[in-house]
DNA sequence: ATCGAGAAAAAG
DNA sequence: TTTTTCTCGATG
């Protein structure tokens, strides 16, 4: 019998990254399983802090005295066998706590804060009482809400022994009741009841027949009334004359969508099918095997999804779909919905906390079999997966871009090696990675060439800014695409513009001494926002009123250079008067579902036009827009980024998609200012082979991924000295552990050299094979631990999405 | 000696 | 992360 337990606590610090061993209490024995969350005293003054059992143990092999488990926080394993050793895995490959990877593959719920207490055991005179205690004897301490000195008093009130702190780990994690009734009686004894029942007492009547049909059941009360045509207050009648009891049931408060249509799978073309046939042979015969599904958007990637979850459901498994939160539309979770029904689990951002934890139930329960979800999906507690889909593998937001920085592609490669499962990679425009991965054979690709029903492409045509400036004044929209614009109005088609925001912001310059009014606190400049006339930093929230002159040479010359989507608009709505624009931007989609809501005005013909960032060119469907203008294809290829050429050819071709998808032909004009850049030139025919075969040309000339592997090191600290100086360090220091062919590159300031009053500097360790890094980088974490207290911050990202 | 602030160390 | 302990200068 099991009288210890290997417990990690909630305390993310490298040093206490370990296992701790607790005494497990009589009462406890039993019942303490590994994957349980429970209450630990932890440190000096055994504060109660959240922990979670790893593992179970006969003897000690510690030498010291144990503390004793406190409580359990659950009845059941929150986390299972796999999802433990993938936590362990997690942590050692992303260099993070453990405790952070086990509570990032858990509902947020989960997370729960210690809450501390001042107890008064001693008396103390009326004053002290009074003015600390409230006149109470207890109160929650809260030291960073207090002012110092009645810090200190009550500090002081401590070591004299007159108040003791007590702790209580609040659990957030409660499912949500609903009352129910259960039948209390037999089917005889209601019939009893019944012939002593006065004539008149239908209701009465009907409602212990309504308890003779549901024996042994609970049935909630808002069903019961729908169910027997009674009111609820009958129902009291019947716990009065004890019928029935009433008593709480869980319920889930995730909206279960009540359309019940159900649809059935299409019929493939070639293609489809080999690509369906090739995944189920792998589904069958549990092999771990990566598929890399190419085919341009409109090919029919959801289907081949869709049939081989179907195959993987059939087999009595279990699939899990991730997809870009961005693409986690309606429209998109209906399809599946459609096809599965109740077996679908769906978590995305639109869900609040309670929503995500009854999905989550759902999943760890078996109720759902198939999962769909961005990135944290990739986590579903699902027990035997027989299929894991990663639709747009190319996306950034596939990479956590905090603490784990994981990439669920590589989270879905571990599961799908553990469960024996494929894992299905699709995209229209591959990462690099994953193509060149398929190249060598390590993945085995699938095409899907053609579009369902044949459909032409649409045409792109390139509209050379350079050109139009010199012909026109300044003006976000050339001639050709007002004209197009104007087109589709007339003939009452809907049109699709995109703003592309990366790498570009509306600043505000000084046209006669070129200063750039920039944040306080971070070296980036302040964009300007029409609708609250302000400028704001959109990194660390600064706001300021907008200037009417220089502040630098006090000229009135002052303005906004760069294009916001709200002065986009503006123009828009003067040149084009008679259009409806739609707007759709981080502004206007900050409210919960108001995504939702535009997309769907949008499709109910609400607006001629749909004007946008990013998040309009993945996923959406209507069969009404004939038409996508790109406004500014290339302000991303300015950034200092060696992806930047493979992000501008991936959103371009994303984009052209979404010309033209029913009957009606597609146009998309593109407008830039390097009409000649190759990855402009080649997204217009959508020419993914050789934009793959030029760009894998110039990583390798350059030394960059997939070619090498890379590590970037971030340091931060108050003083920019401090922050380089420290790189400099543990540059020097890393220099001598690495391989002799491994490259560092910097110490240099980040990008954005101060954020939120930090300096960051940044090296990027770039390497082909190297037994060393692993442990070097580990040894690294753990030696500059007490460096934090200086007030430096150190992070590790293995393979940045975004460097220099 | 005593106090208090701040750094350092330890946490089963 | 939080707590206790250590250290050190200021204070009486």
């Amino acid at each position: 019998m099991a009288q210890m337990a290997q417990i990690i606590v909630d305390v993310p610090t490298m040093q206490t990254n370990q296992p701790y061993t607790y005494r497990i209490p009589d009462e406890l024995t039993d019942q303490i399983k590994p994957g349980m969350r429970v209450v630990v005293p932890f440190g000096r003054g055994s504060r109660k802090v959240q922990g979670f059992v790893v593992g179970l143990d006969e003897q000690v092999d510690f030498d010291g005295t144990l503390k004793s488990i406190d409580s359990l926080l659950e009845l059941h394993p929150v986390l299972n066998e796999e999802l433990l050793q993938l936590a362990q895995w997690l942590a050692k490959k992303t260099f993070a706590f453990q405790i952070t990877c086990m509570f990032t593959m858990l509902p947020n719920v989960m997370r729960s804060k210690t809450k501390r207490f001042l107890h008064l055991i001693d008396e103390v005179d009326e004053q002290t009482l009074f003015d600390l205690f409230n006149g109470q004897n207890e109160i929650l301490f809260e030291p960073d809400q207090l002012d110092a000195k009645t810090l200190s008093q009550l500090l002081k009130l401590k070591r004299e022994g007159k108040v003791e702190v007590t702790y209580q780990v609040a659990n957030r994690a409660k499912a949500k009741t609903m009352l129910g009734i259960t039948p209390k009686l037999s089917f005889e004894q209601y019939e009893e009841i019944r012939a002593t029942l006065p004539h008149n007492a239908h209701s009465q009547n009907k409602l212990l027949s309504y308890l003779q049909s549901i024996l042994n059941t609970t049935v909630k009360i808002a069903d019961a009334e729908q169910q027997s045509d009674l009111k609820a207050n009958i129902f009291t009648t019947g716990e009065h004359k004890g019928w029935l009891t009433k008593d709480p049931v869980e319920v889930y408060r995730s909206p279960s969508s009540k359309d019940k249509t159900r649809d059935h799978p299409f019929e493939l073309n070639h293609h489809q099918a080999i690509a369906v046939e090739k995944i189920s042979h792998a589904v069958n015969n549990d092999q771990a095997e990566t598929f890399l599904l190419e085919g341009v958007t409109g090919s029919g990637k959801t289907e081949v999804y869709l049939q081989s979850i179907a195959q993987a459901l059939n087999k009595g498994k279990t699939a899990i779909m991730l997809v870009p939160e961005i693409s986690l539309t309606p429209q998109m979770v209906t399809r599946v919905k459609q096809r599965f029904g109740s077996a679908v689990a769906v978590l995305h951002s639109g869900l609040s906390n309670g929503e995500k934890y009854d999905e989550w139930r759902r999943i760890e329960k078996g109720e759902a079999q198939v999962v769909v979800g961005a990135r944290s999906a990739v986590f579903a507690p699902l027990k035997n997966i027989g299929l894991i889909i990663m639709d747009e593998e190319h996306e950034t937001s596939y990479k956590q871009d905090e603490t784990p920085r994981y990439h669920a592609r590589d989270v879905a490669l571990w599961r799908s090696k553990y469960h024996g499962a494929p894992l299905v990679l699709g995209s229209a425009t591959p990462s690099l990675e994953s193509r060149a991965r398929a190249q060598k054979g390590v993945y085995q690709q699938l095409l899907l060439p053609d579009r369902i029903n044949e459909q032409p492409l649409p045409i792109v045509s390139v509209v050379d800014m350079r050109k139009e400036l010199r012909q026109h004044a300044e003006s976000n929209f050339s001639t050709d695409l007002l004209d197009a614009l104007n087109d589709r109005l007339a003939r009452g088609e809907q049109s699709i513009l995109m703003l592309n925001r990366r790498g570009y912001s509306s600043f505000i310059m000084c046209r006669d001494c070129g200063f750039v009014l920039k944040c306080p606190n971070c070296d980036i400049s302040l964009t300007l926002h029409m609708d609250t006339h302000t400028m704001k930093c959109h990194y660390c929230g600064h706001e300021e009123p907008i200037p009417r002159q220089c502040p630098n040479c006090h000229s009135a010359k002052i303005r906004y250079y760069g294009t916001g989507t709200q002065k986009v608009q503006a123009e828009l709505e003067q040149k084009i008067p008679a259009a409806n624009v739609l707007r759709m931007d981080v502004d206007t989609t900050r409210r919960k579902g108001m995504h939702e809501k535009i997309l769907k005005q949008f499709g109910n013909h609400e607006a001629d036009i749909l004007l946008g960032t990013q998040m309009i060119a993945k996923g959406l469907d209507f069969p009404d827009v004939t038409l996508v203008g790109v406004l500014n294809a290339d302000t991303g290829l300015g950034l200092p980024d060696f992806r930047a050429s493979e992000h501008t050819f991936q959103l371009l071709t994303q984009v052209s998609g979404r010309a033209g998808r029913a009957d009606k032909k597609g146009e998309v004009i593109v407008q830039t200012f390097n009409p000649d850049h190759y990855a402009i030139k080649l997204a217009q025919t959508q020419n993914f082979e050789k934009f793959f075969k030029l760009e894998m040309d110039l990583r390798h000339r350059g030394g960059y991924p997939p070619y090498y592997y890379t590590v970037q090191v971030m340091t931060s600290h108050e003083k920019e000295a401090q922050a380089a100086k420290k790189m400099l360090a543990i540059t020097n220091w890393l220099r001598k552990r690495i391989a002799p062919d491994s490259i560092i590159l910097g110490p240099t300031p980040q990008a954005i050299a101060r954020v939120n009053r930090r300096y960051y500097y940044q090296i990027v360790i770039k390497y082909k094979q190297d037994q060393n890094i692993q442990s070097a980088l580990t040894e690294m974490m753990q030696s500059v631990q007490k460096l934090s207290g200086q007030g430096f911050q150190i992070s590790i990202d293995a393979e940045p999405q975004h460097f220099m």
